[in-house]
Order: structure tokens, then C-alpha cells, then sequence
DNA sequence: GCGACTTTGTTCAGGCGTTCACAAGCGGTT
DNA sequence: AACCGCTTGTGAACGCCTGAACAAAGTCGC
């Protein structure tokens, strides 16, 4: 029965692929040909029979009582992630974080590779940033049209988010990658992932004050205390 | 029966209440005095009863009939989420990342203040960044100690992020924000969040390469093909 | 003052993801 | 050639989160 792979990964399972495979890659560089889930999941900071399970939807790809072909799985993942081929990126907004995105080597050591970058500051349009000039906002279309860009990245203030993702879809763009802090709304077919960096901090705030907090509430040293309404 | 708060709320509805939060500061200065669950939901980008059932975690909070009070709301996420006290972070690794972070005003409009920057690179040290002198990396347990910082932001490369980490934590920082490409390994009562922002641009690829690719693979044409081997 | 409409808060079912535990398979050894 | 230990792959149970339907409750209009 020569089914090839029906079944569908989940994203959750993908995000830790792109995580396992940038083990791998340190690992390859470190001379080592094989590897178990064990060692492969301590690494990525996850349970051993989930990385397993996470495999598992590529098909067998491991060899019983060895582990696994570190060359072998590199390469499978990097295939079901999507091949070695380079991904063009266009990037809009390009303030700090823009910029710090806008040379990131992690992003070109991955096949991401930034094509265009875009502002509306005049103070910025023509600056070279990584490697590029920043070019103004109103050539997006152009911009997408001419380098085939598939990824898009928003930097921008969230006022404008909006209308700039609208203007990526329209051309064609079908993968947003969105750090301002706003909800974006797309049509069907279109992805988008939103960073948010200060929920992240907010959340570890509120972890903190549970810490020191819920202790009273989870064990009420004094029902009767100044609960105060 | 004047049980406080029984229960514990999930993470997941820890982030989104930071999200309605600042959807609700918007609306606040936009001078609007009522909410209703679905106008909120909406700008938030999440289901209307699940907004509900988040905000529910927190006790009633809304007048039936009517809806939300904005800045009632508002006080008691600002409340749940560690209040209105400024939270004191240290960031170590000031490159392009770093500083990008350093002076984003996204952070300080929350209460959250850099109070100290750190790196090894002597062409860094000195540097104002934010309005904040860069010190030496050796110096991080007496920054943190003078600075009473609770979260410590990691941005340097993946190699030195754990030794960073371990030395936070044994300076008593229990909070920690991780952009370094690794699983940090961190004792119980310590929390970790990662941005992993490669991640977060390979997972569009594989939807992106999913979205060509995957109708071939859900409705297979032809079992029988050439499904070699 | 009463009724109807609106909106919240809650309960229920469904799906997804994670974890544990076991059987299958391969290499090395005797 | 057969056995033993090790590691993968998978099946099943558990728990969490999400999405929808219903009841309570408050307000506005008459």
C-alpha cells in the first residue's frame, strides 16, 4: 500500500521541524553522523516521543536501535520545509527593528533573502541598509512585481499595517509575517504570523506576579484577611 | 460567597488579554466609553465567546444589555496583568536586535523599562543607546543588583545565551525573554519565552509551499504513480 | 410598570496537541 | 544462525483550548 503522505502536519509540528533542523545543522558541523531522539530532543528543549511523533509525519526516517542519519534528516526536513530554494522577502517599515531584520543573518543563513525594503520617511528612502536601498513606500507594487516576492514582512506603525497588507495581497503576496501590534484582516488563502514583543514581556510580567502572588491565593493563609470586598 | 479567584487562567488567555488591552487604550483615546464583546473581539482578531470566556477568568466585568466599560475594563486587565509598576528589565546583547529593542516604545508605554544594557564587545561598551550607557557583560550581577531588575532580555548569539541565562538566574532573575536561537535549560520557577523569528518566516514557507503543493498530495490523481521504491 | 431586545456569562461538545507505554525492527555479539 | 539490547514508530488515553448554543440579566421603549 504505496500511500504516499496523506496525513497533514500540524503548524505546531512545524514550527519545531524549522527548530530540529537548526540543531541538526550544529550538529553536522560538529562531525556527528547520527543522533537519537533523546539526545535530538534535549536539544530542541522537547519530549523525546514528540519529536518522534513530530518525524513521524514525514514518513520513517530513522533506522531502529541507531537513531537517526543526521545528513539524512537534515535533508529530509529541509525538503519538507520547503526545499534550499531561496525565498525572496519584502520588508516595510524600515525603523530599528526593520533595519535589525533588514541584515539579520539568521534570516539569509536560512534561504530568506530580503529583495526589497520600503518606508515612507523621506530621511530613510534611499539609505542603504543590509546590503540594500531603502526605497519608498508608494513603488511596493512594483517592487513585489519585479522581484517575485512571496514573503512580506510589516515593520510599519500599526496605524498604517492595514493598508500595507492590503496592498501585499493584492499583488500577490500570500505569506505575511507582521510585527505591528495590530489584528491584521485577510482574505482566505492568505497567511499571516503575528510577533508581538510586548505581550511576550506582559505575559512573563503576569507569570512573575503569580509567582509571588497566588501563593496567598492558592493557599489562603488567612480567609479572613483584608480581602477588602 | 466571596470565593476571590479560584481559578487559574491559561497562558494562551494571558497573551490575548494583553492584546484586548491595548485594543482597549486605543479606544480609550478615542474617547469611546462602551465595548461590546463582539466589537472587541473583532479588533482583537478572536472569536467573540472566546473573548468572553477570557474575560470571564477575571470575574464579571461587563453590564449585560450594554457591554463593556472601556476604562472600567482596561483597569482591571491593567490590574490582572501585574498592574501599573514599572518592571525593571536588563537586555544583554546589543547588536542590531538589542538596540532595536532598547528604544522601542512599545515596551515603556507598558511599564516596562530598560534599566540596564550589556555586551562583551568593547566597541559597543560606552555606546548611549536609548538613552542608556552600554556596560560590560561582567558587570551583569552588579546591574542587577543595583537595578532590582526582575526580567532579563537575551538577544546575543545562541553560543554565550545560556551562560547568560545561567548567570541571571543565580542573580535571581526569574523572568526571561529568550531571541537566541536555543532551548534554555533553566531551573523550576524560572520562565522562559522564545521568539524565534527564522521560525516564524520557515513556517509561512511551508505553508506557502503547502498551499501548491499539498492539492497533488490530499487528492492523489493517481495511487498507482510513480511512487518508486 | 411591563415587555421585549440586547448583550453578557456559562455550559457543553468537539478537535487538537501532548504524553505515556508498548510492539516492531535493526545491529552487534556469541 | 540465533539471541539480546537498543531505538524507532505508533496506538491510545489524558488534558487543554476553541467554538457554538443557551440561560440570566439589565436596559430601553411604551
Amino acid at each position: 500500500m504505496p500511500q504516499s503522505r496523506p496525513r497533514i502536519i500540524p503548524e505546531a509540528t512545524v514550527a519545531r521541524l524549522a527548530v530540529y533542523l537548526r540543531v541538526l545543522a550544529g550538529l553536522a558541523d560538529g562531525g556527528r553522523s547520527h543522533v537519537s531522539s533523546g539526545e535530538l530532543a534535549s536539544a530542541a528543549g522537547v519530549n523525546p516521543a514528540g519529536l518522534r511523533k513530530d518525524l513521524s509525519y514525514l514518513g520513517p526516517c530513522g533506522v531502529r536501535g541507531v537513531g537517526y542519519s543526521v545528513s539524512g534528516l537534515r535533508d529530509r526536513l529541509t525538503d519538507a520545509l520547503g526545499g534550499e530554494r531561496s525565498r525572496p522577502c519584502v520588508l516595510i517599515g524600515i525603523g530599528r527593528l526593520g533595519s535589525a531584520l533588514a541584515d539579520y543573518a539568521g534570516f539569509a543563513s536560512r534561504g530568506f533573502e530580503f529583495v526589497g525594503l520600503l518606508d515612507t520617511d523621506p530621511a530613510t528612502v534611499g539609505h542603504r541598509v543590509g546590503g540594500l536601498q531603502v526605497r519608498p513606500v508608494q513603488e511596493l507594487e512594483a517592487v513585489v512585481a519585479e522581484t517575485h516576492a512571496t514573503i512580506g514582512v510589516i515593520t510599519t506603525p500599526a496605524e498604517v499595517a492595514q493598508s500595507v497588507c492590503d496592498r501585499l495581497v493584492s499583488v500577490g503576496v500570500r505569506s505575511i509575517l507582521n510585527f505591528a501590534p495590530v489584528a491584521l484582516t485577510v482574505p482566505a488563502g492568505v497567511d499571516v504570523r503575528k510577533v508581538d514583543l510586548s505581550v511576550e514581556l506582559q505575559v512573563l510580567a503576569f507569570l512573575d506576579q503569580q509567582r509571588d502572588g497566588t501563593p496567598p491565593l492558592l493557599a489562603p493563609l488567612r480567609p479572613a484577611q483584608g480581602v477588602a470586598r
